[in-house]
DNA sequence: GTTGCTGCAAAGTGTTTGCACCCTG
DNA sequence: CAGGGTGCAAACACTTTGCAGCAAC
């Protein structure tokens, strides 16, 4: 739920003096309503329907203080632009992009997984974060 | 051997109606003389090194001239720059990136690459090319 | 009323492009 | 000598930052 979210905010909002504002939970709340791997930009118009004269570098400032919240992961698909998902309710999954029509399939392999973290215990490496992504032509466009 | 490299650069550009020149030999030699995941930048200083009056420019075209004829792979590791290695002599690998001290480990495992066509083809997802991250901390940073 | 937040515009960063001149083929 | 290549600087796209006024606590 939506006031689970903003429970977490205020939460990490309080522990580190900062502050609630109508900006940050608009951000919030259009950031949670969005389809996710979503684009600063894309997400920036939906905010600008609600409240018209929220500042893009708000929504850069918010966005980096919902990742720091532990709210956002932040991803980078080499487009040039980050992008954003939220953690809420998802578990850790991969993802397909299709350089075609640029459409996103997640997946999860719980075997890949397993070899990551063997290869990296065979190299002594301690896994923190990873990514996995695979780019083709999904069902429609190859 | 690099002689094997501007064959296969001047096999490209005879066929596409393109030159040889200077500059695009002595992007290709520090190209292949310097180590692998080597940044725009990194290449460019390299470059100044035997030919001062190189413009960046022609590190950029010239590295996407090698990406094209197949002499160079493009990465992103979402530090905001792009970086390359050298096709020769390599087969397919993946990386552990090392958050703390930058080191790169390059690593292959037969069974997640097999495990990654598997899920594809579950999907109906065609690969092209794929990419797989892990970051955290090398056995020196951890 | 302090101190953090906002909007705006300016500055940054990495990359690409327009153009006049140069050089390869 | 035609057409692509080069260096330079300007333009670009995305993101960050400085600042004066504003708002939350």
């Amino acid at each position: 739920m939506i006031t689970n979210e903003i429970d977490v905010l205020e939460n990490y909002i309080s522990q580190n003096n900062l502050k609630i504002t109508k900006q940050r939970r608009t951000v919030l709340k259009a950031f949670l309503e969005c389809k996710t791997h979503i684009s600063v930009e894309e997400l920036y118009n939906n905010v600008l329907k609600t409240e018209p004269k929220v500042g893009l570098a708000t929504v850069y400032r918010t966005l980096a203080l919902l990742t720091k919240s532990g709210l956002a992961l932040e991803m980078d698909f080499g487009d040039g632009q980050k992008r954003y998902e939220s953690t809420h309710n998802i578990v850790h999954h991969d993802h397909m992009v299709c350089t075609e029509c640029g459409k996103i399939i997640e997946f999860n392999h719980p075997l890949i997984e397993k070899f990551q973290e063997e290869v990296a215990k065979e190299n002594g490496f301690k896994i923190t974060s990873h990514k996995l992504d695979l780019f083709g032509y999904c069902q429609d466009c190859r």
